[in-house]
DNA sequence: ACTAATTTGTTTGCCGCCCTTACGAATAGG
DNA sequence: CCTATTCGTAAGGGCGGCAAACAAATTAGT
């Protein structure tokens, strides 16, 4: 350290032709899914390739499986019309995985990004060893891929959706408390030999938002059960933090005096929002399907039900109105369990969003998630599928990629 | 729109081999600037470069006047010395600027980082027009300049400090309420055709507590003065939000309740922990070096300027533990004008965010800017040099590169 | 219907860049 | 003094994108 500069952020990597090609082929990739069926020269022409050299990425990803010739496409204009690619529907697949306290879930979602298959089943995975609850979801899975290879599929990719903290190492959970994981290696799970990614259920519920909801990039996704859990996406990113715990809205002071968290401090988001403070107020016991006990009450219009969620949201638009100044997203989407409860939730969020957020707080940029509970496991099919198409090379003949 | 993808988040462009170039020679003058003097050998064994590749780029980089060669580098075993390369000292710098309330500053920064030329003038500029204000910097500028360049340097970049916000088009500044300055261009500052960057003061100050303050590269950096911003520093780059607002940290919501703050809110931590709020707590009047008075009635022991500062620091720490749980930062850096008064605020905010942040949170995670009041210049300076650094293909040869 | 214009996709030749291999240079150890 | 080791450079090769030219397929004009 003689000179008085920090390491370097980015980039530490040398770049060699191999990546260029890699991240070319990527570009066609993304390119074709982002805006739909191409000719060649569209494809050139978006992303500054020359035409011959998307012939010859295309090429490569077309015998890789990842692209189909659909057909003539008329421009309307003069000229030789140029020949539809598209994502193809019948090779590549991903494969979604999910753990949850009360079931497990198989999906298979095709490069369009379309659901194949879906598969979800009861499961009491509370504190049942977690090489049973594996095994299970194997089977689960292997009847999933067995139907959607049928169809012409072929997982290439797997993400498993975990209501806990991923750890360092890939392929493991940290630690999930209401399963009572502790440093659990997911890897094997895959006898296929599939690489698979362990997450956050509730980072790929942001993700499936991203992917199949409203069109922003940039977001704070809410998703409330047990916790108050929040998934920053900047970007399109994931944004996780230094060490991966970035997110922890329900743990935000609200009132510095409130009372005490089960995390030690006091007034916590989640002493006012929490299932557990929601429920009491709106003299509901805990359960397996509270918020949906709760739902209907608040439908039938229980003066005690309303009230609750009507302080709930407040408080939760509040602390979300500090996240908002301090990470200026373009907007807040509520999910998770609490989606359901969004119709007596977003008028008291909404309303201290606009007194409180610095910048002007437009109303359609607080929504609801369409997805509600399938969000995780479709963040999860969508995400391993979405590692293909960011980089593709990994399919493709690779004549010596690493 | 026919498929269901979400635009792609990244590299929207093609990767062409002088791309490839650019990237190796930005990588090689990093790693220079980030491992002291190294030889060609130890570059491509840092870098995964061949020893080939190295020798060619750093060729390019020697006649463009960024690296030296210094002489011999012993290395202790057995084998023929490496020739130490280093930043050169003499060649391209960087300049930075500030527009401050109260006064005016400029500085050369070589590519060492090492600060070259340092001018800083008292000037009223709260409500003069900004064009004179831009014209007497400019002299301040050219008389910063002139100086350096009997030493060898040569500024090739300017950053410019401002208090305020930045506007979408590059080298204007959005609104800085302070300067009573809106929509302003300070491009024309540099008549010697030198790049403009315009940047808000704070997160200058941060950027320099990045690259001359401690090794962590994922912090929030804090500083006070007339409202209280946090810049995000996030994996050694800047986090700016969606459009540009990140890090109002002032207006975070500590008490639902509180007083009613300018921004229309109740309760937002500047009406606690804002310098008027603790100078009218400790019964001072607000004025131009109200801080350092404040610091100096602390120093002899003043109850009602202790009590004042213990209260502001608990509410700047409740206010951050919030914010740590939510970004997941490895430090949090108290800079600007608050830093002064570093002593006998830290306490304060030590505890509330040892009971407040949902990771453990580590004593020296929480520390002062060792810079204080230069912050922002320096950072201007630095920030301009870094663009150099980060991509030093602008000043090579350029046989045709864009 | 026929021609001109236009656009597409492929082919060919070229250049740039990194990699592999080989070689001279410079040092430490015996 | 000789050998092992490491450093920097030079020569040859492969790969990948680019520029230009060409054949194919369609529209527009007469």
């Amino acid at each position: 350290m003689t000179h008085g500069w920090a390491p370097p952020a980015r980039s530490g990597r040398a770049a060699s032709q191999q990546d260029m090609r890699r991240q070319n082929l990527a570009l066609v990739m993304t390119t074709v899914a982002a805006h739909g069926p191409l000719s060649r020269a569209a494809i050139a022409g978006r992303t500054g390739l020359t035409r011959a050299a998307v012939s010859s990425l295309v090429e490569e990803l077309n015998t890789a499986g990842l692209l189909t010739e659909l057909g003539s496409l008329p421009s309307g204009r003069a000229g030789r019309p140029g020949r539809a690619l598209a994502l193809s529907e019948r090779g590549p697949a991903g494969l979604g995985l999910e753990v949850g306290v009360g079931h497990l879930g198989a999906c298979v979602v095709d490069l369009r990004g379309e659901v194949r298959g879906w598969l979800r089943v009861a499961a009491d995975n509370r504190n049942r060893p977690a090489d049973e609850v594996l095994a299970e979801l194997a089977t689960v899975s292997r009847r999933a891929v067995t139907e959607a290879e049928g169809t012409g599929l072929r997982p290439v990719a797997a993400v498993l959706a975990v209501p806990g903290l991923v750890g360092e190492a890939p392929g493991t959970v940290a630690t999930a408390p209401n399963l009572g994981w502790r440093d659990v290696a997911a890897s094997g799970l895959c006898a296929q030999g599939l690489p698979l990614e362990v997450e956050n259920e509730a980072n790929l519920g942001a993700l499936a938002e991203l992917w199949h909801g409203t069109g922003t990039s940039d977001f704070i996704h809410v998703s409330a059960a047990e916790g108050i859990g929040a998934a920053l996406v900047v970007g399109g990113r994931l944004f996780r933090g230094a060490r991966g715990f970035a997110g922890e809205l329900g743990h935000v002071p609200l009132c510095p005096d409130g009372p005490v968290c089960a995390c030690g401090a006091r007034g916590c988001l989640e002493q006012y929002a929490g299932e557990e403070a929601v429920l009491r107020q709106a003299g509901l016991a805990a359960g397996e399907d509270a918020v949906r006990r709760l739902a209907s009450r608040a439908r039938e219009g229980d003066r005690c039900a309303l009230a609750a969620l009507e302080r709930a949201g407040e408080a939760l638009g509040t602390a979300l109105a500090g996240a908002v100044n301090l990470v200026d997203p373009e907007a807040v989407v509520l999910g998770g369990a609490y989606a359901e409860l969004g119709d007596w939730l977003l008028p008291g969020m909404r309303r201290e969003l606009t007194a409180r957020a610095l910048r002007r707080w437009p109303p359609k940029a607080l929504l609801v998630s369409g997805l509600g509970r399938r969000g995780p496991l479709l963040g999860a099919g969508m995400a391993a599928i979405r590692r293909i198409i960011e980089d593709p090379a990994e399919l493709t003949v690779s004549r010596s990629r690493r």
